[in-house]
DNA sequence: TTGCTCCTCACGTCACGTGAGGTGGC
DNA sequence: TTGCTCCTCACGTCACGTGAGGTGGC
């Protein structure tokens, strides 16, 4: 058995602990070669040490080990490099959200007051052709993103015009269960046809405290926080879902900084504003 | 009451699930304002909001709860900043070692059966001067740079030459375990004086099986594999510690590309190599 | 023979999420 | 009054780590 290793060999080898090994044995991600049956001792093969230094890369960059099994048994290079690929590109798009959230931050830190303007708003019922999904509160901008494009390319391609900005009616449980109902429509006084998962819609009218965030999307958060304050404090609140508006968007201009969104909070009917 | 919100509310202001919201209450994070002593009922101030979107951001950068907790708790700005300081800090060296991770794992998964070259050496015993600790594994790399640079700043302020290449002696511990004692050395044949973690020391001889590595340290797993297989194939394996010798490191130049590291995996005494 | 290596098993950790079962507030 | 919001409690998840108690191999 001149080319089987013990498992603190195998540890040495891979740069993996010991721990480790036996985890990823019982999870069936990295079996031994042999496993003695009265002693219970591992056996791996010099062979074995090439996927293990696979493993060992796929979990430095934060792969699960489901997602390893399933790279490792991939039918076809193509598959595997498809997976690959997939993991990659999450990868980056979490470190672009770093790289904002480190610039949000400082400026959380050195300019802590500030606040939002806010406005009251009687928004009258409006037609659009609306795109609805029940999605998690991590992939909403991707979403967002997604179902905007194929809104204004659906649009396009059935000659209707926009009739103003696009906009988005999420429910409380996308906020406080951090998964819910989404819908992102684009107001059109046209007769839309359902393409895709494109679907007419006529937006109901309400009353809204709105809040309007320049900026990227990744920093709305204050805006948020400015408009719970402002009805909070004035007891504006009622029941409904939670408005937005993509006044200057992807739409219009990728550079981010110079995007503008009203984030609509449902309130009371008041007489003045 | 006006300026106080119900938990959903406050999960709407913050853009945190409600049950983020009652985990940060269960461990003293983020303490609602009031509780109603006989439902239960949470009530949070408007006055929290800012504090609550400083914790969301912080936990983007996956910060720890309990360094957040600390973070909060700092007495002075300038306390607080240290520790943001060095968690930013820490993400990007995180950051360094993923994109090392992408590329190594590209060249893994293209040129996988490329072995190290591999020699039998007999190492005498040789005087040093060292520095000894117990260290985890993942912070190995930084805990070295750290005490060699105190190696040869200190061999230098006592007029001592090196009398050969930096070396370490790494237990077994270290590999399977993921913790333990480390060893850096610098040869030299002068009399040490023990200063800050300095202490002389007769690196024992051995006879090792030697895999010799160039470019960055976060792919040396690649000469231990080779090396590893070596010594299972020819059966050569005997109990003692691993060593490395930095041939060409941070000592001679600060492109990594350059380094050239030697490992040593104890071995019997052979005649012929 | 000694001491190290290896084994299993049960439980812990971290930051929440899930889901059952139930109550409170508008 | 209805239905939504809110509550607790116990358990689950992910990828291991810890530690007790014990055995095997050179």
């Amino acid at each position: 058995m001149s080319d089987t290793l013990t498992i603190g060999d195998f540890s040495r080898a891979t740069q993996m602990s010991v721990k480790t090994l036996r985890h990823y044995h019982r999870v069936g991600l990295l079996e031994p070669a042999d496993v003695d049956p009265n002693s219970g001792y591992r056996r791996y093969s010099t062979e074995q040490i090439p996927a293990a230094q696979v493993v060992r890369r796929f979990r430095q960059l934060e792969m699960p080990l489901d997602e390893i099994r399933a790279v490792l048994a991939a039918p076809d290079p193509a598959a595997r490099s498809q997976l690959i690929g997939d993991h990659l590109g999450r990868l980056e798009r979490e470190l672009e959200q770093t790289a904002a959230a480190v610039a949000s931050l400082r400026e959380l830190l050195s300019e802590p007051g500030r606040e939002s303007p806010i406005e009251h708003r009687t928004v009258p019922e409006v037609p659009a052709a609306a795109i609805t999904a029940t999605v998690e509160v991590e992939d909403a901008l991707d979403w967002l993103h997604g179902a905007l494009g194929e809104l204004y390319a659906s649009l396009d391609a059935q000659g209707l015009a926009p009739s103003g900005p696009a906009g988005g009616v999420y429910s409380n449980d996308l906020f406080t269960e951090a998964r819910g109902q989404a819908t992102v429509f684009v107001p059109t006084a046209g007769d839309i046809r359902p393409v895709g998962r494109l679907e007419p819609l006529v937006v109901p009218g309400v009353e809204l405290a709105v809040a309007t965030h320049a900026g990227r999307l990744a920093e709305i958060d204050r805006a948020y926080g400015s408009l719970a304050k402002y009805v909070a404090q004035h007891a504006l609140g009622i029941d409904g879902s939670i408005r937005e508006y993509y006044v200057v968007g992807v739409h219009e201009t990728s550079d981010q900084e110079r995007w503008v969104t009203e984030i609509g909070w449902p309130i009371f009917q008041t007489t003045a504003a």
